[in-house]
DNA sequence: CCTTGACCTGGAGCAACTCCAGGCTGGTAG
DNA sequence: CTACCAGCCTGGAGTTGCTCCAGGTCAAGG
């Protein structure tokens, strides 16, 4: 799949996936004998859920700290588990004064 | 009232306030003899509501629009009115989602 | 008279994108 | 075969909304 679908699917912008990319939020995507990105449905998946934490708001630090434990293939999920946890509470939060 | 009590008791930062002033959001504070701002009740008032517009995430244009109307002194309040409006529609939405 | 603290300005830095110019490539149309 | 076009590429500049910093002024206290 090529950016401008796998833009389609993820939610995410075409330039916000190639930044992403740059910045490593995204492992390095495979590429095409014509040098274009080649986006596998793991890639998608992930993309996926990048745009959810994205759109609430999450700081590029924290997504970069899950997508880095992420992807380290590290069995301990603690980390994530209290990145997310800490996340929740600040949605929480926000939603009570809306 | 100088700067360093006014941004207390608005809730906008020394630094913010300045940077607001300079981008034609507050309109010129008064100066003292030895050239620093004295704020009024009117300039702290004012203040303290763009501190609410713009935690609730309004964007500076709008902030910067609904600024103008009120400074016009205008009796037309139809177009403040559709911008609270309109960022109410917003607020609305964004509570829904989380 | 010297220091201290609060203030001043102009400009750089930052987050998180977004947009743009200039260049390649693969497929289709003439 | 060649010309063209869409879709992709990269590097870099621009945008929003602040925040931080260096270097300077001024009034008041010791």
């Amino acid at each position: 799949m090529r950016i401008s679908e796998a833009s389609e699917t993820s939610g995410l912008s075409v330039d916000t996936i190639r930044y992403y990319e740059k910045i490593g939020m995204l492992a390095p995507i495979r590429r095409g004998s014509d040098g274009q990105r080649r986006f596998s449905k793991d890639d998608i998946n992930w993309m996926t859920q990048l745009n959810w934490l994205r759109q609430t708001g999450m700081p590029q630090a924290d997504m970069r700290a899950f997508a880095v434990s992420v992807h380290s293939g590290t069995k301990d999920t603690s980390e994530r588990y209290a990145i997310l946890l800490r996340h929740r509470t600040v949605l929480d939060q926000r939603r009570r004064e809306l």
